[in-house]
DNA sequence: TCGTAAATTGAACAATCGTTCATTATGTGA
DNA sequence: TCACATAATGAACGATTGTTCAATTTACGA
């Protein structure tokens, strides 16, 4: 469904080595993966479910993956800096209070929706049992609080009585903590006002931290 | 393993009617559930796991359990109230500016604990796909949300410049949110201090809101 | 002590699971 | 057009799934 562009994109006069074809099949497969996952959850989705939603073989499935674990650890790593990736081409554009804030306000509509709210809760869930997963995600969200701390520094430039450094890295954490969290009590429909919620922890920069 | 309390109930000379002992049955059934869906998930978990964990013959999980589905429903349902009956007994005692810190320090330290947040995070995962269970983890939140602000109100009492009772309420939520972003932090083995957080959140009561 | 009702067991069921592999289809350089 | 390598298929495997139920044990009032 949501991979039209990826289709067209296949349509295109672009020759394909073998690589590429390869990896093509690869990456369908994993994307059909992502959504019997956000449907039914890591377990739950068979291998027959991913083969059916990728239009192939259940054999072909182990041609391109070595086994269900590695289909998963595939969905789980897929969003790796992709963070980073956004927030990059926005500092690109030039940051402005109004651009970093529409940004946030983005992401927070992002995670709320409800496949990629799934695919979150999923990880965060098998994080809780696997210590190895936990390790990666919070690897993503150590990364993701550098590369905001990055722009944020680039954007505030030195501020009043503290370290800029540590007071971009602070903002950061707490500016995708709050992102996170409003991502959670839009998805449940709980009474809140995120664009209201950021631009108050913009103007606020640190309220849980003495520096 | 954890149940040895129970079983020491158990051994007592306490008389017990048949109701008693249908329950307590059950219970033991439901707690095995709850240790065996912390180490694999809701789905991954077999009847089988559950009868062993519990002890018990594999048919008999369906003389108190209609079926699997019934036994996760009252898995999700297990701590409904429980934030609520622990602040009861809080408030009953005489609320503090310490003993309100250290209550919400301590309910951070409950959630991240890792059986506790793998609970919640399969809780979670599985509310992003079924909608009835997102509306009863909703409902958890808001009545938490209420209770936590009825005893603000009555801690606080009136507040300058804005109607006491729905500053309460977003403080409420604003602390509820707190505790669960902290517990993950914790649990993730991010960089954070919750007592700092939270004292800090005490002591700036709106950070979020314009009333 | 007996008899009946409730509690408990585990073998058995069809369905589905992840995985393998012999077979077939497809594409490509000679 | 032929030959060969690679892509793709789906039937089949043993293991495990949730569920049922006839059989057995246990508990307890008469």
């Amino acid at each position: 469904m949501n991979d039209c562009s990826l289709n067209n994109a296949k349509g295109m006069k672009l020759r394909k080595t073998n690589q590429n074809l390869k990896d093509s099949r690869a990456q369908d497969i994993l994307e059909a993966a992502l959504r019997c996952f956000v449907r039914t959850g890591f377990s739950a989705a068979s291998m027959r479910d991913i083969a059916t939603e990728a239009g192939v073989s259940l054999g072909l499935l182990y041609r391109y993956f070595d086994d269900k674990a590695a289909i998963v650890a595939a969905a789980i790593g897929a969003d790796s800096g992709e963070f980073g990736q956004r927030l990059g081409s926005l500092v690109a554009d030039g940051l402005t209070g109004e651009t970093l804030l529409a940004f946030l306000e983005q992401e927070v509509a992002l995670r709320s929706e409800a496949s990629m709210f799934a695919l979150t809760a999923e990880i965060v869930a098998e994080a809780a049992r696997n210590p190895a997963i936990a390790a990666l995600v919070r690897q993503n969200i150590e990364a993701a609080e550098m590369d905001l701390a990055e722009a944020l520094l680039a954007f505030y430039g030195p501020r009043e009585k503290t370290d800029p450094r540590q007071l971009a890295m602070n903002q950061a954490s707490h500016l995708l903590g709050l992102v996170d969290l409003l991502a959670m009590r839009v998805f449940l429909g709980l009474n809140v006002n995120p664009r209201e919620a950021l631009e108050l922890a913009l103007e606020n920069p640190n309220p849980y931290r003495i520096n």
